[in-house]
DNA sequence: GTCTATAAGAGGATAGAC
DNA sequence: GTCTATCCTCTTATAGAC
């Protein structure tokens, strides 16, 4: 499985910020992660660090977008299904010794307020998994407007969450969320897919298309 | 209202830690804003920028602590309390251009996995407001569990919001929170406070112990 | 498209005069 | 306890050979 020199990097790129965030990552710290050296950064990535860090959370924001769909897929009651969620993502952070799991959060809480380039990509990461969430949710019957709610309050006690879990080193935040997340939406059904498959690709390109886009069009 | 040195250095450090996290904050960044020049930083902080940051990071916790109690305490109906929290919560980030409200958690998702020392010092700040939420609300006559988990999953819930609400640049990620996480709890009635008025030194120092105590004892 | 060498500046930290 | 000058390293980024 040969991967390009420019996948590698950006590969490289996601794997530290999940770890350290967007200012605590060098590019030298990417040119020995990646193996690729400081010019193919460069040659490849004319923008320099943000293009990366850029390319990097898109990437990873649509990754992360099938996460949900992908964990609530096998439930057909609301409320189960909020709780899969939280106990899968304890059960994930324990495993990997809380480590983050998601880059995109930590770089987002970083840039707001200083590199707007990089708040528009984590913002159109965000909205692409709120819109695709609600979009699953009301594909599965949930009416619209508590579609969003559950999408919306879903994500962000996730992140929210994480950061404590992260931080306190327990999964218990994970756990209370779901427990308290949960009882509201127990009882709301969830209708049976139509195939017995997921099919993840529905849903897959709203972060792309707005934030990949605006990383072509900017070459020096 | 003059001001020590040592003071004005910590308060310039947690406004800019506030807006740009840690590693993004150099302390000639910290000399411009607080006005001292560097080498009084190092005078009252041997420990460098980990010990400003340490410290910084307690003092704003003490001050954040005492945030959800204030809110809650006029009201005497859990879920009412909840809503009003995150309505003024929305309130206040609208009313600063979507800046960041504290510099816990944002620092916190930096250095959970890379800075031991300030790793510490965050999980204790939220310690300190865990442990304080859950016996405000056991003063109120919640039962002990259910004031250890309101209290996780609104500080969980409002950390991942402000992530959310910052980045987007919308209030919505707060107000939704609330929405979903006041009914459960609505019918739960507060007791009154025995004086008509909060008592906020009541359970004001956690934090400060634990955390506090470990920064004085480190001078080279 | 790969890679090395290097520029130009910012990073944290220190010494020591006052 | 204040302040300046300075050290040394690391940072992002570029030039240009291959």
């Amino acid at each position: 499985m040969a991967r390009s020199t420019r996948e590698t990097i950006l590969t490289a790129a996601a794997e530290l910020m999940r770890h350290k965030g967007y200012a605590a990552v060098g590019m030298k710290d990417v040119v020995k992660a990646s193996g690729a050296p400081i010019g193919s950064l460069y040659h490849h990535f004319p923008g320099g660090k943000v293009q990366i860090a850029r390319e990097a959370l898109v990437n990873a924001g649509i990754a992360y977008g099938m996460l949900i769909p992908t964990l609530v897929d096998p439930h057909d009651d609301l409320g189960e299904a909020i709780e899969a969620v939280f106990t899968q993502a304890a059960d994930d952070m324990a495993a990997t010794g809380f480590a983050n799991m998601c880059p995109v959060a930590s770089v987002a809480a970083e840039v707001a307020d200083t590199i707007e380039e990089l708040r528009t990509t984590t913002a159109a990461v965000f909205d692409g998994w709120l819109d695709g969430g609600t979009a699953y949710f009301v594909e599965r019957d949930v009416p619209h407007a508590a579609a969003r709610d559950v999408t919306v309050a879903l994500v962000g006690a996730l992140e929210g969450a994480f950061v404590l879990a992260r931080t306190l080193r327990s999964t218990e935040p994970l756990l209370v969320a779901g427990r308290v997340l949960a009882p509201a939406y127990r009882g709301q059904r969830l209708r049976d897919r139509g195939s017995g498959q997921p099919r993840p690709e529905d849903r897959t390109s709203s972060p792309f298309d707005s934030a990949e886009r605006s990383s072509k069009s900017r070459a020096r």
